[in-house]
DNA sequence: TTGCAAAAAATGTGATCACAAAATCACGGT
DNA sequence: ACCGTGATTTTGTGATCACATTTTTTGCAA
């Protein structure tokens, strides 16, 4: 086998009304999220039904979800992993994230109405008080939820399904250099965000995101991240 | 059961290189695609199951992954169906491909090697002779292989997952006015975006693309299409 | 005929098992 | 020490079954 090292997976509390397959998936998709699981480590069914303590069934389902979501891979021989990340790769998923969010963000704006916009509000505020504190991982999980909830006023969004995908493609490497952020240098690009909206002006709010986007990924000239890189390169 | 008409799916070869559930997905994404399927009409695992002549099983999973595609959709009642379609839907599902796969193209341009160009003029060609021969399925489907090519010309493309399901929720709602399409009338964009191509223009390349796509999906105001959204309408 | 409650059928979920292919390990020869 | 080669284990796939929930049908009364 490959388990070069144990599978170590933050579990939560499973409620009756949703099924285990849910709960696996959501189970599971944290963790990637979260890079718990390392890219290359085998993921086998019979393993991480083991560490949940549940069926093969709900392991099965769950981990065809996420592949089909892209955020785990299936080689030919069906080996599953978290797929290795390159910098090209990387760029890549970057400027997907800016072409298709600030597309997401402008298709919503007309539909924002000021209950939004206060729930826009309350969630950036939330956000700077995590920062101050030096949580970040809660503030990069509210980060998540204020441009979730940006995109999804517009009723007919379409676009919230593929932003999730390239979270979950870059999530994994993200952390790599959480530490390495330099909070005095934050800007608050939200704030910009917000006045964007509140003026229903496209163009700012499409820079706002950008910007938003850009510095949350800029950790990508981190030194842990360059190193992982190049260690990948076997 | 809410059988009102009993599912009729094109059934193809199957290989025993591939697994009765890879089998399956292709099986139902196509029919999906070409609308074989009507939105709205309950799809269950054992009736799928017995008119494919397999298990339940390698239905549950293909079911599965096409509705994280979203090709599917399963309600709250765990009821799987085709998603139904409304005109700001649809309009925001042409916005995204026209947002994605402009994207796409361009990031595509500057690895599009001769021999990549060769297969797309080749592809070109074969559509012309499928239309001017009156065959519009076919030329649909090669269609979709010139984008697809065009796309994938980028190593480290991310989009095509995207893009792919975007046509998939598309597929089913345009053969609805496939035979209104004036031939007459069609110009050839494709040929606007491989003289782009050659002269490595990136801002030609986008317009010819959103073009391509702005003529395919400009049947959204045929009859049939504007009468099936309105019958939708409870 | 219509309305509604009880019964019957069907459905998704999940568990368990069999099997062939793949990966891993053990062992003997160089 | 190194490397093939066969044996053993592990793995994904697929089939079958049980069960709780939902859906549909049935049956009876107004």
């Amino acid at each position: 086998m490959d388990k070069t090292s144990p599978i170590q997976i933050t579990l939560t509390e499973r409620s009756d009304a949703v099924t285990i397959t849910q709960w696996v998936y959501k189970t599971l998709r944290n963790a990637v999220m979260c890079g718990e699981i390392l890219p290359g480590r085998a993921l086998t069914i019979r393993e991480l039904a083991g560490v949940l303590d549940v069926s093969n069934m709900p392991v099965r389902e769950a981990l065809r979800q996420l592949a089909a979501e892209n955020a785990l891979e299936i080689g030919d021989n069906r080996r599953i992993q978290v797929p290795g990340m390159t910098a090209p790769k990387f760029r890549e998923l970057c400027e997907a994230r800016i072409c298709i969010e600030t597309h997401a963000a402008a298709r919503a704006l007309p539909y924002i109405t000021p209950a939004t916009l206060n729930e826009l509000r309350q969630i950036d505020a939330q956000i700077d008080q995590l920062q101050a504190q030096g949580q970040l991982e809660q503030s990069g999980i509210l980060n998540q939820a204020f441009h979730r909830t940006l995109y999804a006023a517009n009723p007919n969004q379409v676009t919230l399904p593929m932003v999730e995908s390239l979270w979950l493609q870059l999530g994994p490497f993200m952390r790599l250099a959480l530490d390495e952020l330099d909070l005095d240098q934050l800007i608050d690009r939200h704030s910009e965000a917000l006045s964007a909206i509140e003026a229903q002006d496209e163009a700012a709010l499409r820079k706002a995101i950008e910007a938003d986007i850009r510095e949350g990924v800029s950790l990508a000239d981190s030194p842990e991240f360059r190193y992982y890189l190049t260690a990948q390169t076997h």
